[in-house]
DNA sequence: GATGAATGAGGATTCATTCAT
DNA sequence: AATGAATGAATCCTCATTCAT
């Protein structure tokens, strides 16, 4: 009989991860609207179809409803990154997917964005007591970034920078994408900010011709 | 005996005015610290050394002290900038100008950039109601650097892009380098990461020698 | 083939009996350790080794356990007292064995008598609706105690007292006794104490020599 | 105008004072009904005639309520037991004092005697972290009485007996007493019962005569 | 104007109890 | 019979705001 009770408890297993999951959006879509503070579990619970008391059964508390939910899509948008990039050969092409996949999340993902971009930060800023796997997820495509740059100095395909601040600066560019696109702030023909943003690096970081200043 | 009214009057205003400039300061100083939701009115009272009912004789409600706090700061950072940008010629100076300006800034005013940096772009991301003063302050400096962009382009000393997004980037980079600061993530060498996009932006604008792609 | 549902019935039944007294012990820990406010079901379950609902299965609710693990001690201990009791002769020997087998019972049943000192007493006070079940329990060893000392009386052996306020002293006294050491705040020369209640008793029972005032 | 404000400032203070008073009162009363698990803040606040947040102006938390109810009424109990064994000269004036006090006490005060009878012992056998403020307050009575018995012993006036261990029981026997009283099952004849405890101690502490058993 | 006591709506969290499996 | 996921009522406490002094 153990066999049945086996099955008993996957079908349990799942049905546990599913209302996990469910919660998990449910959280995502009210955080992103409302904001942490202004959030409340109740809210949560009904967005996802429970009780508020269920809430509880899956996270010890609003703050880990939070961070679990900012979690699950940082790590999975790190995952794109790293297949995306790894996909392609040039820098430019590595470059080109690393934006070009967040444009896209923006699309499939605009909650957890609006999340990402408009508290996490802020949290960081106020130095909140955020655990290292935080911070990690955070920054695991800038050192991709950085790796690639390196790389591409290496071979002499890019001028001598510094491949981090270079990173950083992709960083920061897309993130103002990202910023403007959710506000509804970038042009109709879109796509010219993106081609914008590439142009803008291609050019700052192509071997020197002749010093521009 | 109008002239020792209207001189009492005038006392009055004035103490008023610093009361609300004190109350101003406090605020800044605390929202920088701990967020606009953990904030209680009490603790800005307390700081300015006031009574928190004396708080609501200046502002209505603890969100208009929040926004008045940043409106006041973000203006002034505004006339600095159009003045530090003035006070030069070239286009490359001006843009210098615009970032060091800021760095400057983060100094003497952390409070107001942790506040600006981590929850103005937040509510706006959430769409708040914020009024259209507001996105005035928060876009004005953009502005100015899109005009000198676009007056760099006329006058053919750099190549012909988009102004304002050139102008977008300029502020998302500089935004970036702000951040990294306050977090404390900058090089103990500082001011490579400012050259750094000075660098980055002159490379990028230069006129073009040859395309690089 | 009836024998045969009945000996499973009768073993169903054993079983049954001790989850129940199994249930009963573990709640008797948690509520000695905790009281009944801060005592969940849960850790009930738990220490009995079985689920949550289960405990449902065999108690009506939270406080039928508190009570039917209060009234299973307590008759147990009222059996004791009336054998212990029984088995000597003289009034003293009688006295000595009531507040002996409570000083017994404390080592080997401490938890009972936590929640029978702690917290039924305050049940009373508050005019809970106990049944009479339960004052029965409370007091049917008081009413042994004020039995004896009639008879002793009776036969002259003490001076003339009112039975029942005699038995309420010594149930008083060995309460007290009985908390002190619960608290840990008795000499270490253990013995004493009681040694102490005996010996005032004695004096005070004692038939009349001359009187005291 | 110096004066005024302290005028005003003292009208505040006593009025402060006063409502703090009242609450302590209206706690006492909820508590002593409902005990302290079952008692819920709001019903404090609205027998007090104030508003729940009133409450936690006067009060950190529901248990500093509890204990503060416990102990002011706990030093003035203390305060009299003093007084009135001071007020007499031979130690069963004393002792007849010490419980006589208790009585009156019970009338005048039953809701502190509920609260103290019922959870403050509880509290302590659950090993409550109570600060030694509490205990000493619990004991202070206890330590006159042990005194006066010294005293009594040292005269020669009673038996060499332990004075703590006599004190003790005194106080467990007055306990007793004060509990039967508060739950109604004293004799109709009132006085009875505390003159058989009066008498049970003159008897037992009485020099001895010739040996009881 | 200034104060700070009073208010009471609001929200996170707990936990006894139920019930489908 | 046993389970444990789900429920949702209940409660403590906070804090923005008001208002009598």
């Amino acid at each position: 009989m153990g066999w049945l009770l086996l099955i008993m408890n996957n079908r349990r297993k799942e049905g546990a991860e599913m209302r996990r999951s469910a919660l998990l959006q449910a959280a995502r879509c009210v955080f992103a609207q409302r904001g942490f503070a202004e959030t409340n579990v109740e809210d949560i619970a009904a967005k996802a179809g429970v009780a508020k008391g269920t809430v509880y059964l899956y996270f010890n508390s609003k703050e880990h409803i939070y961070l679990a939910a900012f979690l699950e899509d940082a790590r999975r948008l790190n995952r794109l990154t790293r297949e995306r990039m790894d996909a392609v050969q040039s820098w430019q092409d590595k470059l080109r997917a690393y934006i070009e996949l967040r444009m896209e999340y923006l699309e499939s993902h605009q909650e957890f964005l609006r999340i990402y971009l408009a508290e996490i930060r802020s949290m960081m800023l106020r130095g909140a007591r955020l655990c290292s796997e935080f911070v990690h997820a955070a920054c695991e495509s800038e050192m991709l970034l950085a790796q690639m740059f390196a790389a591409a100095i290496a071979k002499g395909e890019i001028r001598k920078v510094d491949p981090e601040l270079a990173a950083v600066a992709v960083v920061d560019l897309t993130r103002g994408l990202m910023e403007r696109r959710l506000l509804g702030w970038c042009r109709p023909e879109g796509g010219c900010d993106v081609q914008f943003e590439l142009d803008l690096l291609y050019h700052s970081l192509a071997p020197a011709c002749k010093e521009p200043r």
